[in-house]
RNA sequence: CGGGGUGUAGCGCAGAUGGAAGCGCGCCGCGUUUGGGACGCGGAAGUCGGCGGUUCAAGUCCGCCCACCCCGACCA
């Protein structure tokens, strides 16, 4: 055990003193933080367990943010706040979902020198305060359904965090909604799993599985978890949104009813979904390479990073205004001209290559010379990923190269999925393939959440998500023996 | 909470047997450079994690405490 310890802190002094990024190979995790912190999307706060997202990465997330709210205003959604202090007694109400949060809760138990008569929680979510106050909100079949989402921050205290992906404090939205009928809202929590599957895959190019979560892993407090999941750069799955049925459980434990047609009193069906900061984990681990980060064009803060090159004064005159008529031709991209004179052109490259941006323009006189620049793909590495490309209609070229970028992030992550799914027949075989191939294990499963349990001891693999796919027809469960038609997918996950 | 480890300049580290705090990177200044991570010269920067003890003398020895990291159990 120590020996091993001591492996790993000689490798790891030798990774950080050294300026190349650990690639993902020989040090997963090493290449993940490093992304993190040299492509400035956050760093440790002083408070342990949280991290301070920088202004590249809270741009990202800010347009994470955009599509998914523009996703939610269009399906009727509105924002609205709700406050961080949960009064502890709220939480409480509702039994699984006290046990589900309850180890991992910041309470204040102080305020202005006084000891509180009640203790206050700081939020982990917000379905109680919300079942309070929709409570008071909804008196009649026509106050429903209700479907309120808020953009906010929450606390929960992990013991072991990783940035963005696990930490104490952390970014997101939570929805919450009403409604009359338990079929109204399953038909919700399963609309806003679309919409999360459609911003993953056609946003941030993030191929996702949409499936129900087994007991095991599900909401505490939910009727029915659903979950979208992502395959990782290292075949582990991630978790990377989900979505809700909150059955009438927290109607039940806050008395949300409402009087229907007939005058009569009815529990109204709840659902709550949310996704995180987490994603920005989802976007570094399904694209990044060994040069860096690569994100998708539709999210990345810059588009495009134009590097001006010149030797003397009398070259940058010229280049100068040579870069500024490029850059009023790309006015409806997202631009970034690096006019750094401290630093070389070869370290520009390198920088916005580790900060993943998806397109380089390369001016110096040679090209205003020419009427030309030199236009590098982030996505394809090598002389494959350098085009000469004419100043006259560089907006179209730039403009179909994106959308080629981004089409290509998704194939690239769809067939690396692909080729990383396995399917096996016996427990023997599973044990073998999560070994020595990783990645996920579709089987037909008819086990228990005890053979869950068992499995996760023995393999460290979860059951991710039963997919929502068509059904694929009956087959022997590879651990009970038993005839089904229900699928699982088993991965190590985050 | 269990097991392991580390605290010395912003970061990464070296400082046998106690005897004037160092190296690399970064940072600041000047100059030369600039089409794939430039170079030279000069410079600033440290209550050695904290408290106590031993000693003429503690970064170094002893005790207690604190923080952080890694591996497990929990999780968006």
């Amino acid at each position: 055990m120590s020996g091993r310890n001591t492996l790993y802190w000689r490798r790891k002094k030798r990774l950080m003193s050294s300026d190349r990024l650990p690639s993902r190979s020989e040090n997963f995790a090493e290449w993940y933080n490093q992304i993190v912190l040299r492509a400035e999307l956050a760093d440790y706060a002083p408070v342990r367990g949280c991290m301070v997202v920088r202004p590249y990465g809270w741009a990202l997330w800010e347009n994470i943010q955009k599509a998914l709210d523009r996703r939610f205003k269009e399906t009727g959604h509105v924002n609205a706040a709700f406050p961080l202090f949960i009064p502890k007694s709220f939480l409480e109400k509702e039994k699984a979902h006290v046990e589900g949060f309850s180890p991992e809760l910041a309470v204040v138990t102080i305020g202005g020198g006084e000891e509180l008569e009640e203790p206050l929680v700081v939020r982990p979510t917000s379905e109680t305060i919300i079942g309070h106050m929709y409570s008071k909100w909804i008196k009649s079949h026509r106050d429903l359904p209700v479907l309120i989402n808020m953009w906010n921050n929450v606390v929960r205290w992990e013991l072991r965090t990783k940035l963005f992906l696990r930490t104490t404090e952390f970014y997101w939205q939570e929805g919450h909604t009403a409604h009359a009928t338990h079929e109204e809202a399953e038909a919700e929590t399963l609309q806003m799993l679309d919409i999360y599957a459609d911003f993953a895959e056609n946003e941030a190019a993030v191929p996702v599985i949409q499936g129900l979560k087994s007991e095991r892993e599900k909401f505490a407090g939910a009727l029915r978890s659903y979950t979208i999941e992502a395959m990782m750069g290292d075949l582990r799955a991630l978790q990377s949104g989900t979505s809700h049925n909150l059955g009438d459980n927290f109607s039940r434990a806050f008395n949300i009813r409402y009087s229907d047609q007939n005058n009569e009193l009815q529990y109204c069906w709840t659902t709550s979904w949310g996704l995180s900061t987490r994603f920005i984990g989802t976007i570094i681990m399904v694209h990044g390479d060994d040069q860096g980060l690569i994100l998708p064009p539709r999210l990345a803060p810059y588009q495009l990073v134009i590097v001006p090159i010149f030797r003397n004064e009398e070259q940058k005159t010229v280049v100068f205004e040579a870069v500024k008529r490029i850059e009023a031709q790309l006015s409806e991209f997202r631009v970034k001209v690096d006019w750094r004179e401290d630093v070389t052109p070869g370290f520009k490259f390198n920088d916005w290559e580790m900060r993943g941006v998806p397109l380089r323009i390369e001016l110096g006189p040679r090209d205003v010379e020419s009427q030309q620049v030199v236009l590098v793909r982030r996505d394809i590495s090598g002389s494959e990923g350098k085009f000469q490309v004419s100043q006259d209609g560089l907006a179209s070229v730039v403009e179909k190269m994106l959308i080629d970028i981004q089409n290509h992030l998704f194939k690239r992550a769809v067939r690396f999925r692909e080729e990383n799914t396995h399917r096996v027949e016996t427990y023997e075989d599973f044990k073998e393939t999560l070994e020595h191939k990783g990645g996920f294990i579709r089987v037909h499963w008819a086990g228990t959440s005890e053979d869950e349990d068992l499995i996760k001891e023995e393999t460290r693999a979860t059951i991710r998500c039963f997919p929502l796919d068509p059904p694929e027809g009956h087959g022997c469960c590879f651990y009970t023996g038993e005839e089904t038609d229900r699928i699982a997918i088993f991965a190590r996950a985050y």
